[in-house]
DNA sequence: TATTGTTATACTCTATAACTATA
DNA sequence: TATAGTTATAGAGTATAACAATA
């Protein structure tokens, strides 16, 4: 602090950008908060190479084996429509399989292969360690409670 | 409660579809809301053809009169290159205009039309009342601060 | 008639490279 | 050399319509 010298004052000081207009929005920091968070997965499962919405699916499936494709595609938030060609890819790389399903031969059933159960395994550490990272960022684990609670309730509230 | 029938117990009584493994995720939770919020705004912001990077384009210009094609794109995370098309059409509809600063005649000095000054009144209010509406769903002032503290706190840390 | 999966298509958002004019 | 704006282009993500098979 004593060494700190006087700011230059020939040429007019250019006043500092505001962004407040839009930083004490809520919905922009949301999207702010949001991307980084996703940027962070993106970086920590880049070797699994997953995304976001590809370890959803995984997820879902392992956790609701023999699924309906338009389960879980209503449970991610994507169409019917545009989550066949996610399936596709897992399915080529092996990780899921559609199988015929007795009851109602309309719809696929869903279900880790193998390796996918074998990857999920390590996609459950990654987002262990991710989780509690978020959670350090937070501030402890009563923060992120808070956290969630407060992101639940613009999620409910219909109108 | 006392009410209550029995469970059908004929048919295999389907378990329900089990969404935890993603909704207990802050990352996935915030993408949700986010969604939910910028989903929101642009009903709101219907009637004036803006989505949220256009209004925060404008909000920022507003404060911010005479500043570049950069910095408004910096401020919104929005590459350079990006940032041009939607200024082009906030021009084309006379709500800004770009002039040539004296000092730098690489870049556009940024102004709100006194067309766009008379739309801003208008989206002020419109805002203003869109984020009393996310106060009133978190419940309250002092939750949209915890709010916004703790997506801070997920935005500012770079590791 | 309605639902599931699928294809095709279009529109937005984002990322990168390269150009120009200026600094 | 570096920066501001621009163009072109390609990749995701998302939305809608329509079709086949099945309920």
């Amino acid at each position: 602090m004593s060494e700190t010298k006087a700011p230059p004052k020939a040429k007019a000081v250019r006043q500092r950008f505001r962004n407040e207009v839009v930083t004490e929005i809520v919905g922009y920091r949301l999207r702010r908060a949001q991307v980084q968070v996703f940027q962070e997965f993106n970086a920590r499962f880049a070797d699994y190479q997953l995304r976001p919405a590809e370890y959803s699916a995984l997820a879902l499936i392992a956790a609701n084996p023999g699924s309906k494709q338009i389960e879980v595609a209503n449970a991610l938030g994507i169409k019917r429509a545009n989550f066949v060609a996610l399936i596709n890819m897992l399915e080529t790389r092996g990780l899921i399989d559609r199988r015929q399903p007795a009851n109602d031969r309309r719809s696929h059933a869903l279900f880790l292969t193998a390796e996918g159960e074998s990857l999920m395994e390590k996609l459950d550490v990654a987002q262990a360690e991710f989780e509690a990272e978020c959670v350090r960022k937070l501030g402890g684990p009563a923060a992120r409670e808070q956290l969630m609670e407060l992101l639940d309730r613009l999620i409910d509230s219909g109108g």
